[in-house]
Formats: C-alpha cells, sequence, structure tokens
RNA sequence: CGCGGGGUAGAGCAGCUGGUAGCUCGUCGGGCUCAUAACCCGGAGGUCGUUGGUUCAAAUCCUUCCCCCGCAA
C-alpha cells in the first residue's frame, strides 16, 4: 500500500521501521522541522527524520500544513493511506480526507482516556495500573476520531514514564502492523469514543517538577516516575536544588513533611500523611547524577533538616 | 562567544591566602565475636582533566584546549 508516514520523535521510529519492514510502499514521511538542541543549540534532526533518511524515504518538513502546500505534496505522493503518530501537527480536514483509506492515528493511551500530548506521563503521575496504545481514524478534534484497535499493558510499581515508553513503542508498532492488516483486508469495526469517559492531558514542563512532600509518599513517587527522564522532578536542600530520579516508597514517620527521617545510608524524607520516601538517585545542580548514598559519603545532612 | 557550577585514589567530597595530598565509603589482610552488613588494627590504590608559563617549590597563581553538568532556550 502507498503510505505516508506523519511522525516526530523517538516513539514514532517503530511504527516507521514496521511500515518498512513489513513491505508497505512508504512513498512520504512527514515530520518536524530541524530544531536546536542543547547547550550549543545545535540544529538537529527529528529521529524520525535520520529514519526516513538511513531508508532513502523522501522527507518533508513543511511549517504548516494549513497553506496548500501539505496537500500539493500529498497530490503528488498519492498516498493511499497516512499513519500519524506522535507528529506534534494538527491535520486540517482536506488531508485527514486525501487518502483513499483516510488517516490512521497510533495514541499512546486507553482512548478516550488521556487524550492529547503528554498521556504517557500522566499515566504514570495518575499512578494508573494499565495503560495502552490505540489506534483509531483522524478526524478533526484532537484524538477523538473512531477507534480501531487497542493494547493494553501494565505498568510496573516502580516504571518511569522514559520505560513505559520504550515499551509502548514497541506495542504502538504492533497495532500499527494489525491495524493495517484490517485496512488491507477491509476487516476493521469502527468504534465510537465514549465522550463521558473522555479526558484530556496537556503537556509537561519544568514548572512540574518542584516536589510537595506534603503530598503522600505514593504521589511523589508516581510524579518522580511520570516526570522521569524529562522534566525530572526537583527539590532543594537549603540553597541547592537537587533533581530527583528515582525514588522508592519505604514506611511511615512521626516527622514532618519534607523533615529528613534517615541519612546515614539511605536518604529518607517524610511525607504527608505520615508517609516516608527513600530518595534513591538524585543529582545536585552543576553535578552527575548519583545515589543518595554516594552523595551522603561527601555530605552530611542531618536527621530533621527540611526539604522543600 | 547566552549565564553559571565542576573535572583530586573504585565512588562521593575536602584541600586551592603555594612547600613531597586528606576524609567518608568501598577494597585487601589481620583481630574481636556464637555471629555480623557492627567494632578495632593495618595495607594497597592518585603523574591532583590537558598544554604552556611564573617560582627554589603548584592540586593550589596565570594561560591553551578537552570533557561533564545546572539554568536559559
Amino acid at each position: 500500500m502507498r503510505i505516508v508516514f506523519m511522525g516526530t520523535p523517538d516513539f514514532a521510529v517503530p511504527c516507521l521501521e514496521k511500515l518498512i519492514d513489513t513491505g508497505e510502499d512508504v512513498v512520504g514521511v512527514f515530520t518536524q522541522t530541524d530544531k536546536p538542541v542543547g547547550r550549543k543549540q545545535i540544529l538537529t534532526p527529528s529521529e524520525v527524520k535520520v529514519c526516513a533518511v538511513e531508508n532513502s524515504i523522501p522527507v518533508f518538513q513543511p511549517k504548516t500544513l494549513r497553506n496548500g502546500e501539505a496537500l500539493e505534496i500529498l497530490k503528488d505522493l498519492k498516498p493511499e493511506l497516512i499513519v500519524v503518530t506522535a507528529y506534534g501537527k494538527i491535520l486540517p480536514e482536506e488531508i485527514i480526507n486525501f487518502p483513499k483509506y483516510g488517516c490512521i492515528n497510533i495514541h499512546a493511551s486507553l482512548l478516550p482516556k488521556y487524550r492529547g500530548a503528554a498521556p504517557i506521563q500522566w499515566s504514570v503521575i495518575n499512578g494508573d495500573k494499565i495503560t495502552g496504545v490505540t489506534s483509531m481514524y483522524m478526524d478533526v478534534g484532537l484524538d477523538t476520531g473512531d477507534i480501531i484497535l487497542q493494547s493494553q499493558t501494565k505498568i510496573g510499581e516502580n516504571e518511569t514514564a522514559g520505560e513505559l515508553f520504550d515499551r509502548l513503542k514497541l506495542i504502538g508498532a504492533d497495532v500499527l502492523e494489525k491495524t493495517v492488516e484490517l485496512i488491507k483486508n477491509d476487516g476493521l469495526k469502527r468504534i465510537k469514543q465514549d465522550e463521558t469517559k473522555a479526558s484530556y492531558v496537556t503537556q509537561l514542563d519544568k514548572s512540574f517538577s518542584p516536589v510537595d512532600f506534603n503530598k503522600t509518599a505514593t504521589e511523589i513517587h508516581n510524579k518522580v516516575r511520570g516526570l522521569n527522564p524529562w522534566p525530572v522532578a526537583s527539590f532543594k536542600i537549603g540553597d541547592t536544588r537537587f533533581k530527583l530520579w528515582e525514588t522508592r516508597i519505604t514506611g511511615k514517620t512521626d516527622k514532618k513533611a519534607g523533615a529528613v527521617v534517615e541519612s546515614s545510608d539511605k536518604l529518607v524524607i517524610a511525607c504527608g500523611d505520615n508517609t516516608s520516601i527513600e530518595l534513591v538517585v538524585i543529582q545536585p545542580e552543576g553535578k552527575n547524577k548519583m545515589s543518595a548514598s554516594d552523595y551522603l559519603r561527601g555530605h552530611k545532612i542531618p536527621v530533621d533538616t527540611v526539604l522543600e
């Protein structure tokens, strides 16, 4: 089948590779424009672009899809199907309706739950036990189209958003493969989304980082996992800021929230509701990330010191 | 040239108003103990990121470059 693929980050790459590996005719790839990255602001192509170039697939990086230019490109490529995975742009109706078999999207949540930008992170932050991937037909709304297939997976107790990402992108690729198969064989059912169960999530940014030790250990642990590897939870000891990479829920304490319970070998902090949490991997400002016990080897933190 | 912190034993740090490198942990050996991840004694392990310079003498002052990281984007 002639397919145009639209995607940008790492998450979308397995889907593109799957299409290529299963012998589909990927006639073009749309991806976001190269972005400056890191301290040196080096102009970097998206992961999807890198993959497309390696496979000698034509790459298109229009700034907008709404000035007719993108449609002209598509008229030229004549795709029968457009596959969208984490592209980062909303497709206008004229493009959605262009291919014979329409546009399908791979979304990393069990729709209608978590429509929007950061479903994986939010499923972890909210402490969900189960999440999954959905394939659906696109319509003009934000992740509101008819569902084609879903695949579920359990979220580990200590799993980070990054780890879940890596698993879901492979599941996504499998869901995509099956979905394309169904489309080819004309064997799929469209399932309308239940609007009453719909929820939306926003993109994360660094303003989410600070940890509130008045929350319970579980809430904090979920947040730490959900913000790893980005934007990463944070806290302060005095004037020193730390990133908080990994935690473990420990037990109970009488100390007030934010107080150091133990700092000899492990670093345990009191949280809300008399719970406590162990800070396992931390990163002082200007330093590499390290285990809390390594940090304690060179820095004494008295018990009862209060973190914020 | 966006702002800033840093590169010292396997790890985390101190030393940085110049004079043959120290702490905690780990590691090795020995001891104590019913026993120990506890305690005691002892040992090994570092050309102090790189280049050049100042000096009788530099981890410590100045210089070149490399690398890591935080903020901002």
